[in-house]
DNA sequence: ATCATCTTGGAATGTCCGTTCCAAGATGTC
DNA sequence: GACATCTTGGAACGGACATTCCAAGATGAT
């Protein structure tokens, strides 16, 4: 083995998954991506290949890094409505507030964007739009075997809290103040709970 | 009066915002525009200025022409909730099926692209959104008066209905099918609804 | 018919894009 | 220490981009 990396992939591959989530695919050139990580654009070809590998690459570790592991802790959740709540809670703060303020989901930015012509980058977007739902489908499950849920709703409304998900990720980008966006899921979440 | 256009610049307009509604505002060069309308870059430059300016008239085109008349029923409508489910299922048929389908809506689109970072972009997607959240709760507060509703619920429901279509257009553009996004509009107008 | 004025087509400009190429340098093996 | 092999920096490429400019043509007013 002759020489080795001068810098470590993964390293590297987070500033570009935080740049294309920020910017989005079009309106993010090779070059800024070769400024943000310190790197040459050679060393960006031979590691990652072309825009698109590298625009893939990094939607994919935003889905394995950012999105599923709070999806799998909200799945396992064992107390039902207030997992949902605090599931809804952190992402409003997430959206609004911190260093990721006004960036989105990735993910949600991915579907109005060119990128969402091409067939490997839909399969990831349909994917994850099925994980969050199970994933809501679950911790709603266990809602309605602890009755916490009123009269008539079942773990189908979880298609309603995906959407509505989706919803805040997008308003957020265009400014929306969490406290507007925190009175529609509190409004949504008393529908689904038990009158006490 | 020397010379008069030789065009029609309503008729141009109309096709340049076909063309960023389906392409988006980065991924759409002048010189698409200028193919697609048949005019020449100077013709356009001449008649609505730079690029952000086309933009910024395609996008108000859109809303005035597009979005604004269908909320207007939907505000006025006197019927109440059946006007709600009638607004969802057109939306769904508009963005699934038809000559747009799969294209969304161009002010959902614009609120993840790089076009939001525009303050006069964001301006006029926060009025959109408050004019649909209006028209929702006009049409709600109408099903309230009418009995039409389960107890506990008020016309702050709208917040809901307003992300649930946003939610809905933003899907469509992945290829979710009619009958997912149906599924979960008739969801949650049956959690609004008074049990029969 | 003349003229001033606007439109129009096409060329031209300079910048930025994604991508490739190559020489120079660094590294592990023998 | 010599060699083979990979990385790296920087130059180079062709194409596309937004935008501007200008000469030619068309038009209405006089």
């Amino acid at each position: 083995m002759p020489d080795i990396k001068h810098f470590d992939p993964d390293v590297a591959l987070e500033r570009v998954e935080e740049l294309f989530w920020q910017r989005g695919a079009a309106t993010t050139s090779i070059q800024a991506v070769a400024t943000t990580t310190g790197l040459n654009r050679s060393s960006l070809y031979a590691t990652f290949g072309d825009k698109r590998d590298l625009y893939l690459a990094a939607l994919r570790r935003y889905v394995r890094v950012r999105a599923e592991p709070a999806l799998r802790r909200l799945a396992q959740d064992e107390r039902g409505l207030p997992a949902i709540r605090e599931f809804f809670a952190e992402l409003i703060e997430a959206r609004c507030s911190g260093a990721y303020a006004g960036w989105g989901c990735m993910i949600v930015n991915a579907h109005a964007g060119a990128e969402c012509a091409d067939p490997a980058v839909q399969t990831l977007l349909n994917q994850h739009f099925e994980y969050l739902r199970d994933a809501l489908r679950d911790a709603l499950d266990t809602a309605c075997h602890q009755d916490q849920v009123a009269e008539g709703i079942t773990a189908e409304a979880a298609d309603v809290l995906t959407l509505l998900a989706y919803g805040v990720n997008l308003r957020s980008r265009a400014g929306a103040d969490a406290d507007t966006l925190h009175h529609a899921v509190t409004v949504t979440l008393a529908q689904l709970a038990r009158d006490l």
